[in-house]
RNA sequence: CGCGGGGUGGAGCAGCCCGGUAGCUCGUCAGGCUCAUAACCUGAAGGUCAUAGGUUCAAAUCCUAUCCCCGCAC
């Protein structure tokens, strides 16, 4: 089985490796090209890219597969059938009907629920209870193909982006590994997303991060999990030498009472429209994550800016 | 050369501006108190102050270079 896979971040990565486990032939990665992301612009490759480079398959890093030449390309691979992984392009109609068996998409929601670029994301800090995996045809619509197999999994009032990332990534790769087999054997069936519970998973944008303690604890709490931990929820304090901003990477909610942002103890219990949210884990700038026993050792929160 | 913060006993920090006996909160170990304890008291061990040079009578502290970590921006 010829195949091509299309993924970027690190989520992508694991069902890579499932589909080589299990024995097909990636004629082919695509990835975002390399970036001049991080500090010092320093030109970095996708994680999928650094992976699939470390395993010798050949790697394709183009701007935009609506490219002509790109997708001439793309038909000359001669395809059984392409994986898209969060990629983060559209893929145009042309890429899509290219390979015998078409496109199939490893998405990381409940669908209809959470479309989108930032599912996981998404569904805590809606402080949803229930997520999960799904493996679907792809079309032209954002995220809108039939679906051939979905996997649930619980979100845990511990769960951050992060750890539901990994959990789900795992998921992922293991539902790729039977649902590809089955979808070459012609056993699949498809379903259409029902056309009620659709919502959209929109991209993180960095001014959603900042905490606003007017809203009730719940939600804080679940904007703090939800972002962390990247790009990270935060506030800032008030330090000896001025303010200083603080993330929020994990966080559980408690009893208190108080004017929304007071510091409520000197263990991180912080006011918010109603009830209070404890920082568990949480990290100031230029240094790294901190538990709270640590935090609170090294830095007195008193007062947080307004 | 994008902007900025940081590297100090096992952990988290202060000290650095205004050079001159290594400090704080914990942890560890020993002993004590207690019916008992993660509580309390007493004592102890443990540090090339990231690395390499330089200035100086003297450098964690000032100067230069390098390595590593992190926040923002991207």
């Amino acid at each position: 089985m010829r195949v091509a896979f299309f993924g970027t971040p690190d989520f992508s990565v694991a069902g890579l490796a499932a589909i080589v486990e299990a024995g097909f032939e990636v004629v082919c990665v695509y990835s975002q090209p390399p970036a001049p992301r991080g500090r010092g612009k320093k030109l970095s490759p996708s994680p999928v890219h650094a992976f699939a480079e470390a395993r010798g398959l050949a790697v394709r890093t183009p701007a935009t597969m609506r490219a002509p030449d790109e997708i001439a390309a793309f038909q000359a691979l001669n395809l059984d059938i392409a994986v898209v992984v969060a990629f983060g392009q559209i893929l145009p109609r042309e890429v899509l009907e290219a390979p015998r068996l078409g496109a199939f998409n490893l998405h990381a929601s409940l669908l209809p629920r959470w479309r989108g670029a930032a599912p996981i994301q998404r569904a805590i800090m809606a402080g949803d209870k229930l997520t999960g995996v799904a493996v679907m045809r792809m079309t032209e619509g954002l995220d809108e193909g039939p679906v051939l197999a979905e996997e649930r999994l619980r979100i845990d009032a511990v769960d951050t982006a992060g750890t539901l990332n990994d959990r789900l990534a795992a998921a992922g790769a293991r539902l790729m590994a039977t649902t590809l087999p089955a979808i070459v054997a012609g056993t699949a069936t498809e379903t259409p997303q029902p056309a009620d519970g659709i919502t959209y998973a929109k991209k993180i944008r960095p001014k959603e991060a900042r905490i606003d303690w007017r809203k009730p604890a719940a939600e804080v709490d679940c904007r703090i999990r939800g972002l962390s931990p990247s790009p990270g929820a935060w506030f800032e304090a008030v330090g000896d030498k001025g303010p200083v901003r603080i993330k929020a990477l994990l966080s559980r909610v408690e009893e208190g009472e108080g004017a929304p942002g007071q510091v409520l103890d000197d263990r991180l219990l912080i006011a918010c429209g109603t009830g209070a949210v404890r920082l568990l884990t949480a990290q100031r700038e230029g240094r790294g994550a901190q538990t709270l026993d640590d935090f609170v050792r090294g830095f007195r929160l008193e007062a947080i800016q307004r």
